[in-house]
DNA sequence: GCCGTTTTCGGCCCGACTGTTTTCAGTCG
């Protein structure tokens, strides 16, 4: 069956480019097919659907041969280009790109000119040292594709990312230690961190007293620390974490935070689109061509200001579209923690929690919410967690007793049903009668077919009993890849059956992720931000979910849990 | 290969670092 995910559509573009930028192709056509690429990545509707229907060069940097490469790719499996290309240079060469200090230019002389067509052929020529004998080429890069090479090879494999709920575990204590050391000091977070993308590969943190930089390696975090230059440190912590620290006088701070923030594209589309208007951005500030003067910005306010732009937040710079919409004074009002009026998953010592179901109602309590079901696992769940439909009979006695004795918030008696491989659940429907709540999710038979398994999604969506689709895609970031699911046909299908869906808010899974978020909202589903908690401190983890609808465009109203309970209860579905 | 307040051709972000070179191309973030 040929790729028709927009996922497998990028990666096919992205192979092209590469084929390509080996080939010798002028760099910014290869950056067409790597833009192209992200951006269909990123695309929250199908553009296998977009380009059936002919519209795909309605996405920014898809024109008329993108769009014929596309369909190609969709009609036949193939791409023609890329298949004559795969014929003329080896996979091999292509992993040696991924080693560092080599890129495309270098391997394809070493290919050229000493016939090198992998890794292992590299690593023998360097220890005959017959690379050397090109120009350009010498002893130290002979030394560092062998030591490159013994570490392990493909670099993929040795910088594992870090999950972002274990990195700001540091970040946020490294910063309050900072601080400390200087009171005064504007110290903060930069880097994919500060966006809370899904996870990061270092720490990024920008600060604006020099002097502060000396003194990292007395921090109880830090293992090691050292200057890199005069206003830069790097730092590695106890758990392992690389953190790269610089340093700008106060009135630079804007200008090296909005840089060192990114996104990379983000940058670079805000650069160019400002160089067109005659201003050149870098992280020491604007350069105006028709004064040459530079001008510096002690925060990102002021510097986006001097763009003519609104504040744009870090979740939205990841140039999907941010820019343009920032121009047209059209950037989404983004929800936030304090719109959360009540939170729909979690879990007692009923089935997997460590907390009573008062305990967890207290925890609610505490964070202000009116609302809070209590959504254990369900009868065949396994682990020695299951419960049977008697222990839900009494859980939802349970539930209703705390219910009459605290005030001020509602419990709602719920569950996290289980949805079989053939779709259906693990209660009858008089038991899910009962219940106030239902969330259905898979946590078995994850290697279904696609067809299987959007067919399951289905079926439970279509469910009159049941209120939201839990975790859809199954996904655990860095570690479990999503089932091979339609999510397009689930969320048409939780459309049409006014089905909720959730961002579940479990660092691990963020799931839906930011793309699928953004088009269940595109496809008016409706929203619940859920903490999936175990704990009454795992409440506190729909900050994660919070930041995935940031960074899909959401504001309060796509947000169901942001109603008081009666409009919550007026706006799902009813059975 | 894309795109337009330099609009159908001629541009396409910015700067630091590295290793190899006598002034810079390639790579990286």
């Amino acid at each position: 069956m040929p790729p028709t995910s927009n996922g497998q559509i990028a990666d096919a573009l992205d192979e092209l480019g590469d084929l390509y930028e080996l080939d010798g192709a002028v760099i910014h056509r290869v950056l067409a097919y790597r833009n192209a690429a992200k951006v269909i990545r990123d695309a929250p509707v199908s553009v296998a659907a977009l380009t059936r229907e002919g519209r795909v060069t309605e996405l920014a940097g898809i024109g008329a041969t993108l769009e014929q490469k596309i369909r190609d790719l969709i009609e036949t499996g193939e791409i023609p280009a890329a298949v004559k290309l795969r014929a003329r240079f080896p996979a091999g060469l292509l992993a040696i790109t991924a080693l560092p200090g080599l890129g495309p230019k270098r391997a394809r002389r070493l290919f050229d000119e000493l016939g090198i067509d992998s890794p292992q052929a590299l690593e023998e020529a360097a220890r005959a040292q017959r690379l050397r004998t090109l120009r350009g080429f010498g002893a130290k890069f002979e030394e560092s594709v062998i030591s490159a090479l013994e570490a392990g090879g493909a670099p993929d494999h040795v910088s594992q990312r870090t999950v972002l709920d274990r990195a700001l575990a540091v970040g946020e204590d490294l910063l309050a230690a900072l601080r400390e050391l200087d009171g005064g000091a504007r110290v903060e977070l930069a880097g994919s961190a500060r966006r809370r993308a899904e996870s990061v590969k270092d720490l990024d943190i920008v600060l604006d007293r020099p002097e502060l930089l000396e003194r990292v390696g007395e921090l109880e975090l830090i293992e090691t620390a050292s200057r890199t230059s005069a206003g830069a440190a790097r730092a590695r912590t106890h758990s392992g974490l690389t953190v790269e620290l610089r340093a700008v006088a106060p009135e630079q701070f804007g200008d090296l935070l909005q840089h060192l923030t990114g996104s990379a594209a983000h940058n670079a589309a805000l650069r160019e689109w400002a160089v067109r208007r005659g201003l050149h951005i870098s992280e020491y500030g604007v350069l105006d061509d028709a004064t040459q003067q530079s001008d510096t910005f002690a925060t990102e306010e002021e510097l986006y200001g001097r763009l003519g732009l609104p504040y744009i937040e870090p979740e939205l710079r990841e140039n999907r579209g941010e820019i343009e919409a920032a121009i047209a004074g059209a950037l989404p009002a983004l929800v936030e923690l304090g719109d959360i009026r009540g939170d729909l998953h979690c879990h007692t010592t009923a089935s997997d929690g460590h907390a009573t179901v008062a305990e967890m109602a207290q925890a609610a309590c505490d964070r202000g919410y009116e609302y809070l079901a209590i959504t254990d696992h369900s009868a065949s769940h396994g682990f020695g967690n299951d419960v049977s439909p008697d222990q839900l009979r009494r859980q939802i006695e349970l539930v209703r007793a705390a219910d009459e004795q605290l005030k001020g918030i509602r419990l709602l008696a719920g569950s996290e049903v289980n949805i079989l491989p053939d779709g259906s659940l693990d209660y009858d429907d008089e038991l899910l009668g009962e219940l106030d709540w239902v969330i259905a999710s898979v946590h078995t038979a994850f290697s279904l077919s696609s067809d299987a398994m959007t067919a399951r999604m289905i079926a439970a969506a279509e469910h009159p009993r049941v209120h939201a689709l839990g975790h859809l895609t199954g996904r655990m970031i860095e570690r479990r890849r999503p089932y091979s699911l339609d999510v397009d046909a689930v969320l048409a299908a939780c459309a049409r059956t006014a089905t909720l869906v959730e961002i579940n808010s479990s660092p691990k899974r963020r799931d839906l992720n930011e793309v699928h978020a953004r088009a269940a909202a595109a496809a008016g589903v409706g929203i619940v931000i859920n903490s999936d908690a175990h704990s009454p401190g795992g409440l506190d983890a729909l900050r994660y979910g919070i930041w995935t609808a940031r960074r899909a465009w959401l504001g309060p109203g796509e947000i169901v849990n942001t109603l008081p309970w009666r409009k919550f209860d007026a706006r799902r579905k009813h059975a």
